[in-house]
DNA sequence: CTGTTAGCGCTTTCAT
DNA sequence: ATGAAAGCGCTAACAG
């Protein structure tokens, strides 16, 4: 194992001052072509790897990175993404960079369009976006693009975009998992309850269809019979919820488990626990507070959780190794979709061993 | 958000200089009780965060750090934890540390003994310990603590022993959801297989024993009524296991899961697929190549991975930072036990995004 | 266009 | 016992 490599090393290859390297490094321009090929030549046949933390030290560059997300509650999906993308942050904490929040109501497309015109006129260097609006990101995108800011979605994605990349989870695969999950624990006659959130507008949660997509797409390769029945709930109007967990339930049923493919599930287990509706399993995505809690008591059964704090910290290195050294970047990045169970629930804590 | 505050800024609201500073935070003695007590002050009033990567700039201390484990094979358990260690050495890259990896064949007491002498003849800085022989290694910690040598348990911790801290996932625990998972998918009044390593000597492998447990305790607990049959496995003579296999399966049986508390088990899928025995699900640990391949064929269900990289990554990762900086350490950590199906496998692959 | 120099935060060395 | 100064690898500012 030979010693590392330094910019000094390379400049005297090349016959060449350690200013001029780090020029042709960083595309600062002028350079000769003479010099340019001389380094060329030399970083072709050594491994060099810049030192990122030392960079930021004598780095003067200020960096302004835009964060658009839905707005924060506490204990839910944003706040990781969030504290992923903080966490990246103190990793590179040499780095000078500026992160500005802005965060629009999910429920409320006007809400997001504001927000979004608020960040085009900041002159970003680049954004990372958690979008629920299809159209309204799509003009956001644009008016990115046509200012060359790179932007990089996390949770999902979008087709039309072009981002510099995007970090998510495979919502169709993870409905098709949850497909996979219910039909093994229920009788094979049972019905399947699927809840569904009820939106205003027209503006149905992407991710939600996904999971929804890929969980029929399971049922109909396997040869499933189970039949549907879908149970309305109400963020709004909270009060309804009970009224229709006891109409479908007080009746005779079949419904041998449910599922939620959005992440206010733990509510619809607090629903079904107030109406003394037990051992129905139920199989929901997000680590919520609400979620976790529904988990541990036995209400929920799995839960799928896909990595939100990873999501957040990879979008934001991504995102910095991209400015600092416009590191060639992978578009696509799936990350892991993991699987929860009351059992295991306690060892689920990322991020929390050493800072 | 305040600027960070650097060992300058102490240095002079402590009224001394900064080489007194660098000399308090890192016991390297010299200094009055005056300066002490003044920059004691300015510490507790001020939130300090040490540049560990700046550190290691200017830091010209070597530190020796012993790695000891099982022999590694590609594609195996082991593998990953070693893995772990390289990522968080390139992590840390400024800091000088000289690696030296000492694996012994984890079948044989004999090696371990020879292995573990030699590593008493190096004036190491660290050591993390992948174990499997307690006699043995009780005698080496022993001896690292006469010598005030710290050191780290991975995979799997000992009583007896006083590590700087260990990662290992919670084996009973494993188990424990092992037993949830099989009880859940197979008919209640099925029988369930249990494979297990025939071993060479007395020394039964501490981490299945520990499953074995967790997995029993899920039984009695739950009062369920499975009969277990046990299922030899050999990996000295591998063509006694489709003896055994066939013996089992091919008279009337009433086994409707089996699973294996060691890394082996896609071994055993191979074997069943051999001898054309389908349609019995099988639950595992770990994620070697093997058994990756085995879910992926749809030959195991379940796998329990316990984050093997992550382990190697932290015990290193929290090695180097008391070595340079004696910061306090949590003795106990789990990791996380991720529960894996054919489905979702494609995703898990830590480590891939940015390195 | 290019080499030299100073300086980032930290540790180490060298005077004092 | 302590302050001042040099230097780690890198970038930025300056002088040519």
């Amino acid at each position: 194992m030979q010693r590392k490599i330094r910019i000094k090393d390379i400049s005297e290859m090349a016959g060449v001052s350690p200013g001029t390297v780090d020029r042709i490094l960083h595309n600062r321009g002028n350079v000769s072509e003479t010099a340019r090929t001389a380094v060329g030549e030399v970083l072709k046949k050594v491994n060099y790897k810049p030192n990122i933390h030392i960079s930021g030290l004598s780095l003067k560059r200020k960096y302004k990175v835009v964060i658009t997300t839905p707005s924060v509650t506490e204990g839910e999906y944003w706040e990781s993404i969030h504290f992923g993308i903080q966490h990246a942050l103190e990793e590179y904490e040499n780095i000078r960079i500026k992160c500005l929040v802005h965060t629009y109501n999910e429920f409320d497309v006007y809400s997001c369009r504001e927000v979004y015109d608020r960040i085009l006129q900041i002159d970003a260097d680049g954004v990372i976006i958690g979008l629920t609006f299809k159209e309204e990101t799509l003009r956001l995108t644009r008016n990115l693009e046509e200012k060359g800011i790179p932007y990089i979605f996390v949770d999902s994605t979008m087709e039309n975009a072009s981002p510099l990349a995007f970090f998510t989870s495979d919502h169709y695969r993870c409905g098709y998992l949850m497909a996979r999950l219910i039909t093994s624990i229920i009788p094979q006659d049972s019905d399947i309850g699927i809840s569904y959130a009820i939106r205003i507008g027209d503006e149905s949660a992407n991710t939600s269809t996904l999971r929804q997509n890929g969980f029929n797409a399971y049922l109909s390769e396997k040869k499933k019979t189970h039949k549907v029945q879908l149970i309305p709930y109400s963020t709004m109007e909270p009060e309804k919820n009970d009224v229709w967990v006891k109409e479908l339930f007080h009746h005779q049923h079949n419904i041998g488990g449910v599922v939620f493919f959005n992440s206010r599930g733990g509510l619809l287990a607090d629903c079904f626990a107030r109406n003394g509706i037990n051992n129905i399993p139920i199989i929901g995505v997000d680590l919520t507070v609400p979620n976790i809690k529904a988990l541990k008591n036995g209400y929920i059964d799995f839960l799928i959780g896909q990595e939100p704090e990873h999501q957040g910290s990879l979008a934001m290195k991504t995102l910095i190794e991209y400015l600092v050294y416009r590191r060639p970047v992978k578009v696509q990045n799936y990350v892991q979709l993991d699987i929860l169970t009351k059992e295991i629930i306690d060892y689920y804590n990322q991020f929390n061993y050493l800072s």
